[in-house]
DNA sequence: ATTCCTGCAAAATTTTTGCATATCG
DNA sequence: CGATATGCAAAAATTTTGCAGGAAT
């Protein structure tokens, strides 16, 4: 079991992805796209420089600002808002749950069949007259109780 | 029927209700939490100086951030985030749900009987093995179609 | 009297912008 | 080549802080 969550992409798709989205390829932003494909995470604008700055030095905090702002505007990744006040970025697109520790700021994952599907089946039925629903998002506040430890999930009946 | 929503509130009240969670009870924080209470609303720190000021000039913009600290921590308010960059605070703590409009930033309280008892019950069988859940939000993403209009909410079977 | 709070101004942090240069298609 | 994107540095916007004086309990 690898301890990270850690996904090799292929550029040549992620070239792709963003002529579909009419974005040019640009080293910038393959290299932008790939880190923040490459976790299952949330990080800042600033997080995102310093993973990329070994390998690629040059990058500017600016480009990282307006690559995010181009990839969110065509729809490759979404803003995340918690209760501090860091503007986050997450490259899963699909509808999904947050769990986000108000002790550590930290922002995880988090995926329940019988939730999305309960959630899915409500907004199915349940239209807003005035208001057209792009997406949802269920955040879920609380603490870790203990870092070293995975959360999971228990049901009880 | 009012065309908003501003609520009087009884200022003994809310001295003893800062009393109790042990901050004292000074004429600003009085100004801002009645601000906060008047109105069903989501205003950023700014915003709630603009409204009391033409009636509390002196009251500056780094007591309102403090305030507004010390109410969150006191669990009297809680900070909203959406996709743009600004907190916002909201002064409803019970949980509740937002819709929140991508175009105007508005934020609107969303409440559906229906939707609280299933996310209510969902959470009465659902611990998680290593996070203590405090609260949770559904935040409903999207765009107004038309802003004259009110939004109401439309079940279909 | 003591503790906590306020206002001011300065600082820190986060995000945006203008423009010359470079790169992509 | 033409349109867009980058990097830099400066600016704007947002939030926090230190500290002297003031107010609340």
């Amino acid at each position: 079991m690898p301890k990270t969550n850690i996904k090799n992409i292929d550029l040549q798709s992620l070239k792709e992805r963003l002529a579909e989205h009419g974005l040019k390829a640009t080293s910038q932003r393959l290299i932008i796209y790939q880190e923040l494909l490459r976790r299952n995470d949330h990080p800042t604008a600033e997080i995102i420089l310093e993973r990329i700055r070994p390998h690629h030095p040059s990058v500017s905090l600016a480009t990282v600002y307006k690559t995010m702002e181009a990839l969110v505007a065509a729809g490759l990744a979404k803003k995340v808002k918690t209760g501090d006040d860091i503007l986050r970025f997450d490259a899963k697109t699909e509808t999904h749950n947050h769990i986000y520790c108000t002790n550590t700021n930290q922002i995880i994952d988090f995926e329940d069949a019988e939730l999305e599907n309960m959630l899915g089946r409500y907004f199915a039925q349940t239209r807003f007259s005035n208001f057209k629903v792009s997406d949802f998002q269920l955040q879920v506040n609380g603490e870790i109780m203990n870092k070293e430890k995975k959360i999971t999930l228990k049901q009880s009946k």
